[in-house]
DNA sequence: GTGAAAGCGCTAACAC
DNA sequence: GTGTTAGCGCTTTCAC
């Protein structure tokens, strides 16, 4: 079988604990000692058994993200960040995908308790603030891009709330007052803060809200098309539709592009994310990007600066967004 | 701290081992006694720690799944295949990504030396044959999705050979004779393999094969537009563009679009993979789709088979692929 | 049906 | 600078 840690102190004449310490940087070993363990390391072809260390450290160094699945592209580039930093401070990140499925999430969550991860991160959970708060009590969670509406949990996410008032805004000022939205109906806390901004951006230009001038459907594609064909059978419909993502937003514009119009010109849309689908979609999908990368980063630093404080910070960060003009937003002045 | 099984057993007036049958039914135990473990599990609101019955054990029940990034879609069913097929032999999958960085995969496969997992599933690799099969030799390892030439490891993949010839023959049944391919020229078997299935429906259909109607790029969305450009500039342009991937088909479509083509009329383009923007591009694109959902399926129900039985079977296994009919081919007959 | 005890591979006191 | 050893939490053999 595999080589110990004992098989390398006898083929290099040394005890366990020289073995350990070269090991481990640990403390000062003699030159001549440390040759001669890291030969037999060599010769042995002997890597530390982690369970063996992991179980006497009482530490993973793994940190859990669990995520709904990896269907959303965007998921790509936080992830990315993710690793980044934790790797910067000696932990690996290791994903996950629940499905949104409680069970197959509790599950997950359950690796924590089992000291498979140290902690986790959850993009997007089923969980409501109540068990997220009992599960922060007695570990190191962390909510990233979805915040929960109560939950007193370490949270990053993007400025939800100001990217949907820079997105309608910027509507507005390309001339466009009847501004649909469509949005979600489940509890998405990213959800209701976009049509906060939305609502805040018309009133404070002095748009009247309507409350039919807002459709809620899933985060489906298909509920894009549904949206527009709402918004069509409407007395008087908007000319303009911001959505809360940008795979509604191609829905939209798909919807429109068969059913004639000509969007970006008879129709404006608006998505939230900037995927890499909107930058490849014809027409170009202007959208509010999502710091991604950043997010990903922060959670993760701020996830780890509570595992070796051992503390509970509970922060709040909201990253700064970007509005990402294209093709689909006319300019009517 | 957590509660460990001394303390169950204390609390439950039995012994450690007692427990441990109890919490692995792995021996009869009196119902009295195993009620008392099971109430005292609940009030002491005890998990096992996983890292001592690991150690003990020597196996983890979790299968590493590295893949490059989460930016492709496609990826999704494929995980999720390979967590359903997982859970029913009681693994888990955890995912990891190591941006076609070769230090950062070998960093991962290291995680089965340390016995982080006991075997790993490479979805794209940036190892050569030699590697793999020493990888091979030691762990267990399978190859999803993309195989490597050379390497005599189990591998499961869609039949990519047979779904391009299937592209490139539907391409002429509807016609075209003057059939471009957009392929990539890394090392990737898959896209060797379309290649193959492209140069043989052309020539089961006597149609010539021309070296200039092959243009080699990277998987990057603008080699798509760039060989869109290259046929442009041939003295005879094809008029039929078959890619090695949707991403590379919607650049195209999106590129012929804004030079003022109509697609599917004036150009006709095929994809390869079937993701989720083929369908909700417009106009919708014509694909082969890969049966992901059960690639995943597979590669773990091998790979679950090989670890049971300390074997290795180095299958190849080659699912059928799909073609998916939208609007980016015309039909000129 | 149950308990005592060895030991998985490792780290970290502690002693020298 | 180095070795001895206890023990992390668990499973499992062996006795009873």
């Amino acid at each position: 079988m595999n080589a110990t840690i004992k098989d390398v102190a006898k083929a290099a004449g040394v005890s366990v604990a020289t073995v350990s310490r070269v090991l481990n940087n640990s403390a000062t070993v003699s030159s001549t000692a440390t040759e001669q363990v890291n030969n037999a390391i060599k010769e042995l072809g002997y890597s530390p058994n982690f369970l063996g260390r992991n179980l006497r450290r009482c530490e993973t160094n793994v940190i859990l993200a669990i995520v709904p699945s990896t269907e959303q592209t965007f998921y790509s580039e936080i992830i990315r960040g993710m690793q980044n930093s934790a790797a910067e401070h000696g932990y690996d990140i290791l994903l996950s995908t629940s499905n949104s499925n409680y069970t197959l999430e509790m599950h997950l969550l359950n690796m924590l308790f089992n000291r498979t991860a140290d902690a986790a991160i959850l993009l997007g959970t089923q969980l409501d603030a109540k068990a997220l708060m009992e599960f922060n009590e007695k570990c190191f969670i962390a909510l990233c891009c979805e915040r929960a509406e109560g939950a007193d949990v370490l949270t990053v996410s993007v400025d939800d709330e100001g990217g949907a008032y820079a997105a309608v805004e910027y509507l507005i000022k390309c001339g466009h007052k009847k501004i649909g939205m469509i949005s979600t109906n489940g509890a998405a806390a990213s959800s209701l803060d976009r049509e906060k901004g939305y609502k805040q951006a018309l009133s404070d230009n002095g748009i009247p809200f309507r409350e039919e001038y807002i459709y809620k459907g899933t985060y489906d594609f298909s509920h894009g098309a549904l949206g527009f064909d709402y918004f069509r059978g409407l007395p008087s419909p908007p000319d303009a539709i911001f959505c809360v993502s940008d795979i509604l937003a191609a829905s939209v514009v798909k919807k429109a592009l068969s059913e004639g119009y000509k969007v970006g010109e008879d129709i404006s849309v608006c998505g939230f994310d900037n995927i890499l689908l909107s930058g490849m979609y014809t027409p170009g999908i202007t959208t509010v990007e999502q710091p991604c990368y950043d997010i990903g980063r922060t959670v993760v630093k701020e996830l780890i600066y509570n595992i070796n404080n051992n503390s509970k910070t509970n922060k709040k960060i909201k990253l700064p967004y970007k509005l990402i003009e294209r093709e689909t937003v006319k300019k009517l002045v």
